[in-house]
RNA sequence: GGCCCCAUGGUCAAGCGGUCAAGACAUCGCCCUUUCACGGCGGUAACCCGGGUUCGAUUCCCGGUGGGGUCACCA
């Protein structure tokens, strides 16, 4: 039987980090197995819907490679995939189970069932519906339905026994019939739970394996009554354990926790975000960490599942996304850093290529970029204690005697490449019969005004050009006397 | 609180009765070096506790503790 598996979001706002983990393990589980991978948008709470939360979810998965093979926008032979597009559906199925003792209509008031919650607390007892109108005659129910009461249909679960199931990850899980609650399969608003949706929409799509967070592992038994009371084939399980932001608390908007489309927005590249959180809650066999989505599919297997929360560790997230930068081609770089770029300079300017090359080694995140070159396009106001190198022997007197005994060399560099800045200011160095840091250094910071650069004095000075160089180690010159006198 | 699930360094985690208890991130030190990175080398750091089972438990069982999940006309 060919595999299927289907990654159902609720459209509430964004795809969090813990949302993308569980529709790419349904996606690779999917792939390694050669089957299909569905999307299904569950909207059936239609008072926390928002606007554009599909498209958002749409374009995360297409962003991260998470191709569907059916879904709303693609189509496929077991749609529409939007739940509120198959509305009329869901209550045939309820009343089917209506039919078959497994389910009952409820005409209790709002009104009755905050008072039998009240009831209950004060009693120190946990609520569960006391299935009063399950008691219900046929005639009393068909009065009430011709009446035009609301109403919704209830699970009748059974009030003795366990329920049990074997669960891909977690194994086998029992819990007992009794503390199960007849749970509202149909809403008064004519829409579905998701007790009965996910267990009416697997079951019509086909699902064969349902992979989704582990709130739901212990209401699985529930679903699994309703698809007995269908005559239907139970599913296989794998729930997966929660993504955590520390010890106590799972990742979340409310708490301000980053989602996939922030982490984009600071400059992590969709890949690395994909990489690191494949390896939150999953382990493949070797000790390989850097995996591309394809070498993914073919490592993926349900052993490598952990069963324990895991905690987001945005260093280590920040340490693969760097590795993900370092292994981009110029051209890919180029083209992923160009609205950092321009963040901080013209790029008309300067040489790409070179300011690539000093960069791309140096950053975790693309982000960073602005901060690393704003240099380039002005010198910053600096002060000359930047010129202090102990270890160099740099002082800003000897930086001085050493800038100005190089300005005239740099202004006589009639071909400014850096090749020949490089041979020029090499030959300096061996003729002055010092340490490349004592020439260098003070160079560095003389024409770049701060202490950090990436790349030394040399490429800076090739990517400032000539007459930018000279006019900032004038400058320089004019302040060290300044201040020094 | 009831029920369900989980438990190896700060973090991700390997391990599946006998190991000096992998690896990665972070951290610390050294090397490289014109600053900072990159790279290379090395260090610190863990089996929650108590009972069993066994010749032998990190590994199996039970209890405790700790943590998570769930108890909606939300998913």
């Amino acid at each position: 039987m060919e595999v299927r598996t289907r990654f159902a979001p609720s459209p509430t706002g964004y795809l969090h980090i813990g949302g993308l983990r569980t529709a790419l393990y349904a996606y690779l589980f999917a792939k390694k197995n050669g089957g299909s991978f569905i999307l299904r948008i569950e909207d059936t709470d239609r008072e926390r819907l928002v606007g554009d939360a599909c498209e958002i979810i749409y374009r995360t998965l297409k962003d991260t490679g998470l191709v569907y093979d059916e879904g709303p926008d693609v189509g496929g032979e077991f749609g529409p995939y939007i739940q509120s597009e198959r509305k009329d559906l869901y209550r045939e199925y309820a009343e089917e189970l209506v039919r078959r003792g497994a389910a009952y209509y409820c005409f209790c008031t709002k009104e009755r069932l905050v008072a039998l919650r009240g009831e209950c607390e004060a009693n120190g007892e946990q609520f569960k519906y006391d299935k009063h109108c399950l008691s219900l005659t046929p005639q009393e129910i068909q009065a009430k339905l011709d009446a035009g009461e609301p109403y919704v249909i209830r699970q009748n679960i059974p009030t003795e026994g366990e329920t049990t199931y074997t669960d891909l990850v977690y194994g086998t899980v029992t819990v007992p019939n009794s503390d199960m609650e007849d749970n509202v399969l149909l809403k008064s608003d004519g829409y579905p739970t998701y007790n009965l949706a996910n267990v009416v929409d697997d079951h019509l799509m086909k699902i064969t394996h349902v992979i989704r967070g582990i709130e739901y592992l212990s209401s699985t038994p529930k679903y699994n009554l309703l698809y007995e009371a269908l005559d239907w084939d139970v599913p296989e399980y794998i729930h997966l354990p929660p993504v955590m932001r520390d010890k106590h608390a799972k990742l979340s908007k409310r708490h301000g926790d980053a989602s996939y489309e922030d982490f984009v927005g600071k400059g992590f590249l969709s890949e690395a975000i994909l990489n690191y959180i494949a390896l939150l809650g999953w382990c493949p066999e070797g000790n390989q960490e850097i995996f591309t989505l394809p070498e993914l599919v073919e490592a993926f297997d349900l052993s490598g599942i952990s069963k324990s929360p895991a905690i987001f560790d945005v260093d280590k997230l920040k340490w693969m996304n760097a590795e993900y930068i370092r292994a981009l081609s110029e051209k890919d770089f180029i083209a992923a850093a160009m609205p950092y770029f321009e963040q901080a300079v013209d790029p008309d300017k300067f040489d790409l290529s070179c300011i690539t090359r000093l960069i791309q080694p140096r950053l975790e995140v693309l982000a960073e970029i602005p901060e690393k070159i704003a240099f380039l396009a002005e010198m910053p106001d600096y002060d000359i204690s930047l010129y202090n190198h102990k270890k160099m022997k740099v002082t800003p007197e000897s930086a001085l005697a050493v800038l100005k005994a190089v300005y005239p060399l740099m202004e006589g560099i009639a071909d400014y490449s850096e090749i020949i800045l490089h041979d020029t200011l090499m030959e300096f160095v061996s003729e002055l019969g010092v340490k490349n840091g004592q020439l260098l250094y003070p160079l560095r910071v003389a024409i770049s005004g701060v202490a950090v650069t990436p790349g030394g004095a040399i490429e800076i000075a090739y990517l400032l050009g000539k007459h930018e160089t000279l006019s900032r180690l004038e400058k320089s010159i004019s302040m060290l006397e300044e201040q020094l006198h």
